[in-house]
DNA sequence: ATTAGTAGCATGAATATTCATGTATGTCCA
DNA sequence: TGGACATACATGAATATTCATGCTACTAAT
């Protein structure tokens, strides 16, 4: 990982009870990666708002924009959804007309979701947006390696996937 | 929270996951950091749910720890909230006998949030599940380099706090 | 073919969050 | 000092999410 040039090792490991002159959550992982996604999602949001669509809204199309045919239980997964919140999202996106729900010719408990013209036509403009919106952040973070940034976090999303049976 | 092993996962049954290799979101940023964030914070998640402590009281009380007598605008901000919604959660809390409202001595708009010795019960025994669960998550991704990762992660979240007006 | 078990989706009641305000206090400055 | 404006928190109605469960369809084993 081409990343990870800064220095490094040991320290935080065994420490003895570290009198925190600084906070807990801001030496911690899971905290720093929520606040980051947060923070840097939350600037896109704002596009989204003024085109009038919810978060959930853009996370749906923007999962069909690659992977037409998804199932409902798919698209939850995918936007970090459960399952039966998804199903009511779903709902408010056939209302709105923008994606329709079809039955799956092999296996008829499964929902396949597409999208209507009109939700291509809104996802396409709202994917130029992010794809803008992408770049004018990595802009503003010259010394981050994106390429190298998106392994690294490909690497996690998939070796915590394959681990999750671990912790008790 | 099972939810990320739903679908994608026994892959067996119904000829799902068509995962194109060209999936827009596999590639975008945001959604690679939010992904990551939620699959791993899922896992700490299911420690929480044991414990009997939902996701954002264990925020509030990971927050105290470090920094006592926040205010509820800043528990809002520090979590990741919204303000109403901290006020309400704070209300749970109370009840709970998890923390207590204070006046602010200089400013009377200002309630300040101690925990209560309940309080402090609670967030011990969770961070120290959470440290060690930090150290399994990093020792499954050995080839990160945790230090070089988190001081990413705060410039960005730096930056980009400092960057907010932007983008039309 | 029957049965037991599981997977995919929907549903409803309980709960939580949001949006738009309301109220009180503090600040600025003419 | 007064008035306009800003800040901190609370509140309530509308909306969204969750948890548990129901239902149907598929699978595997006998």
């Amino acid at each position: 990982m081409v990343l990870a040039t800064i220095s490094t090792q040991g320290a935080a490991t065994a420490a003895p009870a570290p009198v925190s002159a600084q906070r807990f959550i801001d030496d911690y992982l899971l905290y720093l990666l929520a606040r980051a996604s947060h923070v840097i999602s939350t600037e896109f949001h704002g596009v989204l708002r003024r085109a009038g669509v919810q978060v959930p809204v853009w996370r749906v199309l923007a999962t069909l924009a690659g992977s037409p045919g998804e199932t409902v239980s798919g698209l939850a997964d995918a936007c970090l959804l459960q399952q039966p919140t998804m199903t009511k999202l779903l709902d408010r996106m056939v209302r709105d007309n923008l994606v329709k729900r079809l039955p799956d010719p092999k296996d008829r408990r499964v929902v396949r979701i597409q999208m209507t013209s009109r939700g291509e036509t809104v996802v396409n403009e709202l994917l130029a947006s992010a794809k803008k919106h992408e770049q004018e952040v990595l802009a503003r973070h010259p010394d981050i390696d994106a390429v190298a940034l998106k392994t690294l976090l490909r690497g996690m999303i998939g070796r915590q996937r394959r681990g999750k049976r671990a912790l008790g």
